[in-house]
DNA sequence: AGAAATTGGTTTCATTTGAAACTATATTCC
DNA sequence: GGAATATAGTTTCAAATGAAACCAATTTCT
């Protein structure tokens, strides 16, 4: 069933060219450094980062459409808008139709340091991407989409 | 400070544009699909599995030595020996020279497991991959080390 | 030589995490 | 209409995690 690079006997693997391996140390190495800088400044994590990104665009959303955008499971969804909403960062009300569903929003408080974070994470994401040319960065741009989708498939 | 990207006020941003989000869900598919590979057939977890990696192509490491090449810490490091020598898959032995140190390797039923696991991992590597075309994949490859040394930087 | 500082590795403790159980509301099926 | 099932969200409990404290061996400094 492994077709190309499965060799024989005495396999080897070397870490440092296994691609789940790469992907998976830079992405730590830049989701750390990002969350410091969200911590530091912010005092937020990047679960609560991500939902305040996701409300900073689309208001009025679920906790489950929450956690659907972010990827990320219900009870970490959970527990981060309890966070948030102890802050006064986001606010919730009941939905007028189905009585399970509390809508979600940023409160004016909340919209403020998210006026406030956008331009940080996109400095930063402008850093990381400095290494590469406008030229390269679309070919990684492709290239990820093209992975994630494969990987969609996998998971 | 921030220079191209960053927009004025009103600011938006869009999660699923974001590199540093993008990276960090493909990885974590990826990782996660490998993980569940390596645990329905072997039992082994990724701390688990990367240390024998590292022992299987070069043994005798100590267990700093393995945490540098790993970028795992150690206390996990020591943890995952810890288990691994429980179930008989790693060995280790007092260094000559620096009492201080133990030499790790993985044993003869250790090395069954990884030359197992080897062909699978390189398997799921060539699944994954398979969406991009030889050039494309090349492309990555370079594009991820680019990336990989920037992100070092910030780190 | 011996005190002080370093280094390899383990343990402790508080926090984070996720799976499964639980509550409450909605929907489906008879 | 009402029992059975499904869905939104929270809570509980056990395991994974990491920072800091710790122990032991080594090196450095005087």
């Amino acid at each position: 069933m492994p077709s190309s690079a499965a060799a024989k006997r005495e396999a080897r693997l070397d870490l440092d060219r296994f691609l789940p391996y790469r992907l998976s140390i830079l992405s730590n190495r830049v989701s750390g450094a990002i969350a410091k800088a969200y911590s530091d400044r912010f005092g937020l994590s990047i679960p609560q980062w991500r939902i305040m990104a996701v409300l900073g665009s689309t208001g009025g959303l679920s906790a489950r459409e929450v956690a659907l955008r972010t990827a990320m499971d219900k009870v970490q969804v959970s527990r981060a808008i309890d966070s948030l909403m102890r802050a006064r960062f986001v606010a919730r009300a009941a939905d007028a139709e189905d009585g399970r569903i509390l809508r979600l929003s940023l409160t004016p408080k909340g919209r403020a340091i998210y006026d406030e974070v956008v331009p940080l994470a996109l400095h930063l994401e402008d850093v990381f991407l400095s290494a590469l040319s406008p030229e390269e960065r679309r070919q990684f741009d492709a290239l990820l989409g093209k992975l994630a989708r494969q990987a969609h498939l996998l998971g």
